[in-house]
RNA sequence: GGCCCCUUCGUCUAUCGGCUAGGACGCCAGGUUUUCAUCCUGGAAAGAGGGGUUCGAUUCCCCUAGGGGCUACCA
């Protein structure tokens, strides 16, 4: 049988960064499988829907390149996609769960529940279960008689329907990441299956879609872990033949205990979603800032979250989606839980900056300078060269390297009590008549020897001439190889701003 | 509290009973460099604790401790 996975969020905000790499493991292993990856919008919480949040989930996936085979948008065979648009079909699969008498009636309210839950446990039943122990003291089919039962339906009253869990025994399953995993019934709750409005748990419609939707692999987040056995029940009670499970660990803060949340995004300064999140009802209130909008990569994303919990068993770090896909396996996911590490998603996003093709270099270079699209093409890659190895974002390439399209507006005033001294401005001047009076094709080698031999014949060293050369270049005394930058601004260029250096700073005498 | 899961450098991790415990990020030092960065070399840095099993345990089992998740008519 075919490899199928499913991601199955539930639109109520935006994609969290843990989720999308829930998403990216299902992909995986659907892929590496040649099966395919299913998306499936778990929307039956009418309460908590959010608008706009399914829109976000899908340009999330879009963005990392993690395209779904069916889906609400894409479409397949086992649609509709979105659980609010199966409503009426979970129905008769509660009936027959009822009629089995694997369910049941139950006709208390929320409010009721509360108030018998916190009488517990002012009795000492830390979390009271609604299980073969109460059942008896509840309002229920099970516990009520049948006419009334019968009654309380027509009159119209609000019930949900319940599984029952039987008294004693286990539940076991096996956990592709985990093993064994054993649960006593006597410790499951009677987990609400439908609503009162109508529509299904959670619970109920994974196990119904995901049957439905011939699912072969539930790969989820091990917040799952506890409900699965309630999954598992159900498969049995309706005859079907069971998923393989797997529930990956959680990514948890960096610092401190507890899983990665919006709050600690803010508090430590780095996004915790994909891309942006604007407020659904202001859409020019920002929310949450995305890794997209950060400057991130996608595929520096992808690598970076694939590694949180996942290894190859080798020394590679960096793999592409191609790749990930040819080497994952549920077998080498880890157990326990990852922290988030920033600095390391930052350093995943250099290695991609610096593995650029020729033509995303240049593409870049004139996204972020249009006056560079006179250039030709290597003069665009080595400007980017240049930029690349002291940043780690492509954003942060304008500010590095501006000074090669446009004059600096002011020089540092750090550089210029350092380097603006009377006789080193002397060495410059006279080296920049050699300059201008030697025969050179200004390439940077060919400036590197004038300047060497200028040195040589002075008997100075780099020191006396080049931060002044930089300074009155570039503004600042740090950078890339100043015979690079020189033969990129050209001669008329370079004489022009040492002129400018010279006119501007007054020489200092100290 | 109860149930379930987890536990190797600060962090992510390798190790399928034989280990001088490997790699990466970060950190530190040195080298290259006019400078910053890159790059190269080196360094500090780990098996939670206690019992077993075994010729031999980081690796298997148990207990303790610690961490995490769940404990809704939410997913």
């Amino acid at each position: 049988m075919a490899t199928r996975t499913r991601f199955a969020p539930s639109p109520t905000g935006p994609l969290h960064i843990g989720g999308l790499r829930t998403a990216l493991f299902c992909f995986l292993h659907a892929k590496n499988n040649k099966g395919d990856f299913i998306l499936r919008i778990e929307d039956t919480d009418q309460k908590r829907f959010v608008p706009g949040a399914e829109e976000y989930i899908l340009e999330s996936l879009s963005w990392c390149g993690i395209t779904p085979d069916e889906g609400p948008s894409f479409g397949g065979s086992f649609g509709p996609y979105r659980q609010s648009e199966r409503s009426a079909l979970y129905t008769p699969y509660v009936e027959q769960l009822l009629m089995n008498g694997y369910a049941y009636y139950a006709f208390d309210t929320s409010d009721e529940l509360t108030t018998w839950r916190n009488s517990m446990q002012k009795q000492g039943s830390a979390s009271p279960k609604y299980n073969a122990s109460t059942r008896a003291y509840l309002k229920n089919s099970l516990s009520l008689s049948a006419q009334e039962v019968e009654e309380r339906i027509q009159r119209g009253d609000e019930y949900v329907v319940r599984f029952k869990t039987p008294v004693a025994g286990e539940v076991r399953f096996y956990d592709e990441i985990r093993g064994w995993i054993v649960f006593q019934c006597h410790e499951l709750d009677d987990k609400v299956l439908m609503k009162s409005d109508g529509l299904p748990t959670y619970h109920l419609a994974n196990v119904v879609d995901d049957h439905l939707m011939e699912i072969t692999d539930v790969i989820r987040g091990e917040e799952w872990l506890p409900s699965t056995p309630l999954h598992v029940q159900l498969y049995e009670a309706f005859g079907w033949i069971m998923p393989k499970f797997a529930h990956l660990p959680l990514i948890l803060k960096p610092d401190g205990k507890g899983k990665l949340s919006k709050r600690d995004g803010d508090r430590l300064g780095f996004p915790v979603f994909p891309i942006d999140w604007y407020n659904p009802v202001n859409s020019s209130e920002l929310i949450a800032g995305g890794y997209k909008e950060r400057g991130f990569e996608a595929p520096a994303v992808i690598n970076f979250l694939a590694l949180l919990g996942w290894n190859p068993g080798s020394n590679q770090e960096i793999f592409s989606l191609e790749n990930l896909v040819e080497n994952f396996s549920l077998k080498r996911v880890n157990k326990s839980g990852a922290k988030f590490d920033y600095q390391k998603a930052c350093w995943f996003n250099s290695e991609y900056l610096k593995n650029y093709t020729r033509q995303e270099k240049r593409n870049a270079i004139i996204e972020i300078f249009p006056i560079a699209k006179n250039r030709n093409e290597n003069e665009l890659e080595l400007v980017f060269n240049l930029a690349s190895e002291r940043i780690h974002f492509k954003h942060e390439i304008k500010d590095t390297i501006a000074y090669l399209f446009e004059k600096p507006k002011v020089l540092e005033g750090k550089g210029v009590n350092k380097a603006w001294m009377k006789e080193k401005v002397a060495h410059l001047e006279d080296c920049m008549q050699r300059i201008q009076d030697a025969d050179t094709d200004f390439s940077a080698p060919a400036l590197e020897n004038i300047v060497k031999e200028y040195i040589e014949e002075k008997s100075i060293s780099f020191g006396q001439i080049l931060p002044s050369l930089r300074l009155s270049l570039t503004g600042t005394l740090k950078g890339p190889s100043i015979f690079d930058i020189m033969s990129f601004l050209g001669l008329p260029e370079c004489l022009d701003r040492v002129k400018l250096a010279k006119k501007n700073y007054k020489i200092n005498t100290i």
